[in-house]
DNA sequence: CTCCCATGTAGACGTCGTCTACATTGCGCG
DNA sequence: CGCGCAATGTAGACGACGTCTACATGGGAG
């Protein structure tokens, strides 16, 4: 119970809670609304405290997406890794954890698909987001040389498998195309979508 | 040429400039840059002058944004109206025509997908939206009574088809993933994107 | 021609990001 | 055990921004 509000002079784990919190306006109100005095007034520390742990707003933000990539990325693979030894069942297990997670995770989803997130990059950041693109590449490959779309191309055959989860959760958080989706429909909601890319029916046991 | 950067009193066309400046701000450095006052010093008027066009920043966004709905739309139909007359080849001639167009027109693209402008949609851009979604719901409908996977719920194949361009616009534009696209090669790539989605190699002429 | 109101100006206010100078304190080293 | 430095937090300043208000201008309807 470290209940008590009241801050020594440090407060010890500032960055943390920067992180925790920020994650949390974001939720609630938005990339936009995100300020760094808004936090420390949240966090009862100065207004200049957050300058501290980063450089400047976009450092946060670009922390935070470093973050959410590599837990999309976890995310993605988790699935796969408990599902039989079939390309195709992979796929599609990567695929639906990724949606699953990105409706599941407005916020970081939110950052991680804003524009100005990425335009200050850095190397982490890229990184991660390198090896979440190569964890996915590898497993379209797999399915194309298990018959999946032959003729296409490996480049648009990834563009698209990735578009249908990235695009599908975009429209999912999109305030003016909002559809009713309750956690007890979301399961077979996103095995339904995802069923449209990399179809398994006819695979399974 | 009205090429004279003297002004009277009166600007004249002060919405209209205001709306096309900042459409090339936000092209060449994003919503987030985009600033009123920005605006202002560009057109040399006041700093307060664009409020008497636009109640505040967010209503110039939406202003934006209910035109980029509606030249989307616009996009998606032409292509279509020129199509032959199957369902098929009609929804994949919308597919290309809607990809095609956001993938050329990033910073409208950018302000119809920004979550900060829907928080604060107004009637019209509402409308706006409405118009879209009906115009392309009604073409995938019409490819499913045309045996385009008919075990599907038209909630999901809808959202499925609007993904991928949707998906597949924001990859192609997103910094981090950004892959080399000339000119030349769009029309194949997003052909190429599209035949995944509503494949119709067996169906033309 | 005259007057009204749409349009533009100028200044003020509060908030924000960020910089700088200063305060506090945890911790490593003697 | 205690000293001193570097990490961390504070306080104040600055300029930019959105937005409000009071005032200025002039185009066009009557």
């Amino acid at each position: 119970m470290t209940g008590s509000t009241s801050r020594s002079y440090h407060h010890g784990a500032l960055r943390d809670a920067l992180l925790q919190r920020a994650a949390e306006v974001i939720e609630a109100q938005g990339v936009e609304r995100l300020t760094l005095r808004g936090l420390a007034r949240d966090l009862n520390v100065s207004h200049g405290a957050p300058n501290r742990h980063f450089a400047n707003r976009e450092a946060l933000l670009t922390t935070l997406a470093t973050d959410a990539w590599e837990q999309m990325r976890q995310a993605t693979l988790a699935r796969a890794e408990a599902a039989p030894d079939d390309s195709w069942i992979r796929l599609n297990a990567m695929g639906r954890g990724f949606l699953t997670w990105a409706i599941q995770n407005r916020s970081l989803f939110s950052v991680i698909v804003h524009p100005d997130v990425a335009r200050y990059a850095g190397e982490a950041l890229e990184a991660a987001v390198d090896r979440f693109q190569e964890t996915v590449r590898a497993a379209v490959a797999a399915t194309q040389a298990n018959g999946r779309h032959p003729q296409a191309t490996l480049d648009a055959l990834n563009l698209y498998t990735n578009a249908v989860p990235f695009g599908a959760a975009m429209l999912v958080h999109h305030p003016l195309l909002a559809r009713p989706l309750t956690d007890a429909s979301l399961d077979a909601f996103v095995a339904e979508i995802i069923e449209l890319v990399v179809p398994i029916a006819d695979r399974a046991g």
